[in-house]
Order: C-alpha cells, then structure tokens, then sequence
DNA sequence: GCCAACGTTGGC
DNA sequence: GCCAACGTTGGC
C-alpha cells in the first residue's frame, strides 16, 4: 500500500463536500500536470491512502483521509467544451488527462503547514520544500506512521 | 533540442 | 495582492 498527499483548493472540493456526496466519492478532476497525472495513472492503486489537503484557502493544511477508491480513468473534464479544464488536444480515443476517483475515510483535526514544520520527523515531506508546487506527492511510510499519531 | 518568455501555483 | 519557484510554450 502507497500513502500520497492530495491537495484540493477547499473552494471547489472541500473534504466536507466530499464527506457529504451520496456515495462520499469524487473524480479528482482538474490535475493538468504530467508528474501528478502520471502519479495517478500509473502509481496509484485501489485502497492507497491519501491524505486531503486543502490549498490555496486562509488556513492550508491537513483536514482528512481518504482512500483511492478506482483505477485511473479519462478525466471527464477534459472533454467540456464548458469547463474550465477542457483540453482541446484530448479525444476519447486518446485522452491526455487521467484521474481516479478518491472515497471519503475520515476527517482529521486541522494540521497547519507551521505545525507540520515543527516536526523535525516531517521535515522530509515534499509539500513543506521551497518551491514544490505538486499538488499530488507521495508520502513515505515513515511520514506516514508519524502523520497517523498527530491526528 | 535549447532557452527566453510567459503562465501558474500557492504560501505568505 | 505579491512574488518565488517552477512548468510549459514556441521560435530558432
């Protein structure tokens, strides 16, 4: 089992939002970046734990688990002539943008970027380096194992 | 295939 | 709203 970090800007995909779907499921829609995209198609398998994250908001940080609940897919997105995230360069027969879908697990207490950084053990987790911008990363098992007891 | 210019991310 | 850091684009 893999464990990733997931972020979301809270905005348009809260961890509420998710834990309050019928089936507290969601398309991770809108990654257009090749390495997160390429996590996602190609690394991540059903049940891997992801931690949810919400970015770009007053408080960023950790507020939930979720588990990876499909297989990569097409993003659907894609193919919205509408939508913010369509990509003319797609066709069904060749999509570019892939995704799975993410089921709620759990809420978390909130944990802020200030906080993690105090955790020397923590120190390693790429969305506390300079300059990452990922808005999928992987996390190692002992991040993870550290993460599990602050929540 | 180099690289300058431009666009985006996301914490602050 | 600023801006550092990074990714992408496109002319050459």
């Amino acid at each position: 089992m893999k464990y990733w970090l997931m972020k979301s800007e809270p905005g348009e995909v809260s961890i509420d939002d998710v834990a309050n779907l019928p089936n507290q499921t969601v398309e991770w829609f809108g990654v257009r970046n090749y390495q997160a995209r390429n996590f996602m198609r190609d690394d991540m398998q059903i049940g891997d734990k992801v931690i949810f994250w919400h970015s770009s908001c007053k408080e960023p940080g950790i507020y939930g688990i979720c588990t990876v609940a499909t297989n990569a897919h097409p993003d659907s997105l894609q193919f919205d002539i509408n939508s913010d995230y369509y990509e003319p360069k797609s066709t069904t027969e060749k999509p570019l943008w892939w995704c799975v879908d993410v089921k709620f697990e759990k809420k978390t207490r909130y944990v802020s970027i200030k906080e993690l950084r105090e955790y020397p053990e923590l120190s390693s987790m790429k969305v506390l380096q300079k300059g990452n911008r990922l808005s999928i990363t992987p996390i190692t098992d002992a991040e993870w194992s550290y993460l599990k007891k602050l929540f």
